[in-house]
DNA sequence: CGTGTCACCTGACAGC
DNA sequence: TGCTGTCAGGTGACAC
């Protein structure tokens, strides 16, 4: 479900909730990504403590909480948070249930439990496993972009579609938005990054943040069960280029849209305005 | 170092 | 209606 847009969009639309006094915890017991579980001692130990601010690098969200220790999010791809009544109904496959003033709820519920939940330290975050290995988030404006994708890719020999995936280089593209931003710099997903032209870096890297800034612009996109943290779902799905479209007229030349399988998942291109 | 494949888990949907 | 197969926005382990 989430890319770096749609965990964006989650954190804005999570504002209400900061100020909020952490009230209770509840899980569900079941393990989330890879056997891990939700830590609810340590998430106990929180109450009574005040969410301070909400931040994102990559597909994370960071949960700040008063005191030295922070609630790390990452929602997989069917995960959501949503702040509920308390009254409200539980959904499916609710795996978290942060209790909060004035009788509301932050709930996480997550079908596929790939998601993951743990804590950090607020003083050293970046010491986390899952934060340290991450490369910079695209929207961090002081990022040198252009010049990070091409020494990257200049070093290895990953296709330009990897490299894009790859969370160690840039935080945060998914597979969604791997393809829109190639079609967009006109790169074919399977071309060899040590072939990638520093000009070429460069209008990835533009295409990288453009198309990022106007999924957020509209809220995300929502294919099937994205919402955000009010329940809205996103409405880029109708500015999507490429993705989802096979066998649909390029918008720039009209030839048709083809689907391949790299690394197992669909890869959308022009093969025509996107030479190899 | 690189890629391919599978695994984790559930739900939606197409086709029969 | 119900079965089967396929696919899904993510990530990590493993074999080659």
């Amino acid at each position: 479900m989430p890319e770096l847009p749609e965990v964006e969009t989650v954190r804005r639309t999570l504002a209400p909730i900061v100020g909020a006094k952490l009230a209770s915890v509840r899980t569900s017991g079941l393990l989330l990504r890879m056997g891990s579980e939700i830590p609810e001692p340590a998430l106990r130990a929180l109450v009574g403590e005040r969410i301070e601010a909400l931040r994102r690098i990559g597909k994370y969200l960071l949960l700040d909480v008063s005191g030295p220790t922070g609630i790390l999010v990452h929602l997989g791809m069917t995960g959501w948070l949503r702040i509920f009544p308390a009254a409200e109904p539980q959904p499916a496959h609710t795996h978290l249930v942060l209790g909060l003033d004035r009788k509301r709820e932050l709930r996480y519920s997550d079908a596929r439990r790939f998601g993951q939940i743990s804590t950090y330290q607020r003083a050293d975050e970046r010491s986390h496993p899952a934060l340290k290995v991450l490369g910079p988030d695209p929207l961090d404006a002081s990022v040198d972009g252009a010049k990070l994708l091409y020494d990257n890719a200049r070093r290895r020999n990953v296709t330009l579609k990897a490299l894009v995936l790859d969370q160690g280089v840039i935080a945060g593209m998914g597979n969604i938005y791997a393809s829109e931003a190639l079609w967009i710099s006109k790169l074919r997903p399977s071309t060899r990054s040590s072939k990638l032209s520093a000009k070429a870096a460069d209008s990835l890297w533009q295409a990288i943040r453009q198309v990022l800034d106007h999924a957020i612009t509209h809220g995300g996109t929502t294919l099937r069960d994205f919402v955000d943290a009010a329940g809205s779902s996103g409405e880029h799905a109708d500015y999507l280029h490429v993705y989802g479209r096979e066998d649909e007229p390029c918008a720039r030349c009209k030839a048709k849209i083809r689907r391949t399988v790299q690394q197992g998942r669909s890869t959308y291109f022009c093969a025509t305005c996107q030479p190899g």
